[in-house]
DNA sequence: TGTACATCAGTGAACGCGCGTTCACTGATGTAC
DNA sequence: TGTACATCAGTGAACGCGCGTTCACTGATGTAC
C-alpha cells in the first residue's frame, strides 16, 4: 500500500481517528460521483489504508452510509442555521430558511440525495419516533419553530404548526427532488415557486 | 440454459418481442427487489434468455432502464386518468387527480422511485423541453388541465395554472418520496395533509 | 415439388473486473516488573 | 533503568461472486430457384 501514501498511522489510543476518515471519505465519493461510486474499497482507497481495516469501525457499508447521512444531517441544520443568521421578523426568517433548504439541495444534489435514497423498506414495522429522536429532527425542528414564531406574531394562519411544517417540508423536498431529477422541465423562476409554496402551505399573511 | 424454460423461441419476424418481455422484466425487478437488484444477467434469468440476446435489443442496461421509465409514466398517466374518472366537478376532480399520483407512489414505491432516481446529471448541458415532449409530460398535462379547469369555473383563483400546477407537483411528488423515505415521521394523516397541499396550492375556494 | 441457402433468434463459453469478506500476520508503542 | 510482553492499528494475500461484454456458434424457418 503506497498510494502517495500521505497518511501515517494512528497513534495508540487514536484508532477513533480513523472512523472519521472514513466517513469523510464515504461523503466526498458522494458528492463527487454520486452513491454508487461507494464501495468499501473506494472509500479504502481514498484514505489510504486497505480495505479491511474499516472492518474495525463499522460492520459494512451500510454503517457508514449511516453515518454520512447523520453527518449530512447536521451539515443541512447548520446551512439552516446560517441561512437564518440576522433574520428577526419572523415570516422573513422562515423564508430564509426555505430559500437556505433548497440552496443545499442545489448545491449538494448527491448528499441530500442520499439522505432520502436508502433502501425502502417494504415493511413498515418500526414504531413512529419523536421528532426530537429522528435522523433529520433537528433540521425539521428549526422549520417548526420558524413556523411557530409566526403563528405567535401574527404572521400566520396557521392553527397546526406540525401539521403546515410537515406541509412545508414536503414541498421544500419535492422542489429539490424533482428540479435536479427533471433540469428540462419548464420551470418557473425559482424563487416565485418557492415563495409561493412557503406563503400558501405556512399560512402567511 | 434450462430454468424451468416455459419459454420457446419466438418466431421469425417477431423476435421484437422480447424487448417487451426485457423491459416487464426489468419492471418487475424493480418492484419487487427495488433498482439495485437489476442486471443484465438478472434480467435475463428472469425473462428465461442468456444475456448476450439483450443486446440485440438495447444498448445497455441504461437503455432497458429508459423503457421501463417511459412505460412506468404511461401507467401512471392512467393511473391519473382512471383516478378521475367519472368526477365532473372540477375541484373534485383535481383532488382526485392528486389523490391517484400520491396512490401510485404508495402502491408502487420503487417504480415510483426509479422515475426521478436516474443518475443526477451534474452538467445541466440540454435545452428545457416543452412539456409534451417530457417524459411525464402526460401527466403533468393531466394535472395542468385540471388546474385550468378550476380556474375556468371558478373554483381556483390561480391565474397562473402552469406555475401553481407546478407547485403542486411540487408538493405531490415531495409527498411521495419523504412519506416512502421516513415512514417512521409522525406523519399527520395522510388526507388531511394532501387535501392542504391541493387546496392551498392550486388556491381552491 | 424439392432443395440449397440466407436469415433470424437466439446460445454457451470465456474474459477480466471490482467487490465484500476471511485470515494470518506485522511492526510500533505503551506498560509491568 | 532496562527489558519482556501485551496491545493496538493496521497490512496483504486470498477466496468466491456476480457482473458486462466479446465471440464463434447453432438450429429452426422462410425463400429463391
Amino acid at each position: 500500500m503506497t498510494l502517495g501514501d500521505n497518511r501515517t498511522r494512528n497513534p495508540r489510543g487514536e484508532g477513533e481517528r480513523l472512523r472519521g476518515e472514513i466517513v469523510q471519505a464515504a461523503a466526498a465519493l458522494i458528492a463527487e460521483k454520486g452513491q454508487e461510486a461507494v464501495s468499501l474499497r473506494a472509500i479504502a482507497r481514498r484514505v489510504g489504508i486497505t480495505a479491511p481495516a474499516i472492518y474495525a469501525h463499522f460492520a459494512d457499508l451500510d454503517q457508514v452510509l449511516e453515518a454520512v447521512v447523520d453527518s449530512t444531517y447536521d451539515d443541512l441544520a447548520e446551512y439552516l442555521r446560517r441561512g437564518a443568521r440576522g433574520r428577526t421578523e419572523s415570516a422573513d426568517r422562515l423564508r430564509a430558511l426555505c430559500r437556505a433548504y433548497v440552496a443545499f439541495g442545489r448545491e449538494h444534489p448527491q448528499e441530500y440525495a442520499i439522505l432520502f435514497s436508502r433502501p425502502v423498506r417494504l415493511e413498515p414495522a418500526g414504531a413512529v419516533k419523536a421528532i426530537d429522536n429522528m435522523q433529520g429532527g433537528e433540521a425539521f425542528s428549526i422549520l417548526l419553530d420558524a413556523v411557530r414564531d409566526c403563528t405567535a406574531v401574527g404572521a400566520s394562519r396557521s392553527t397546526q404548526p406540525i401539521e403546515d411544517a410537515t406541509a412545508v417540508w414536503v414541498a421544500l423536498h419535492g422542489f429539490v427532488g424533482l428540479r435536479s431529477a427533471i433540469p428540462d422541465f419548464p420551470w418557473p423562476p425559482a424563487d416565485a415557486l418557492l415563495d409561493a409554496l412557503v406563503d400558501r402551505l405556512a399560512l402567511l399573511t
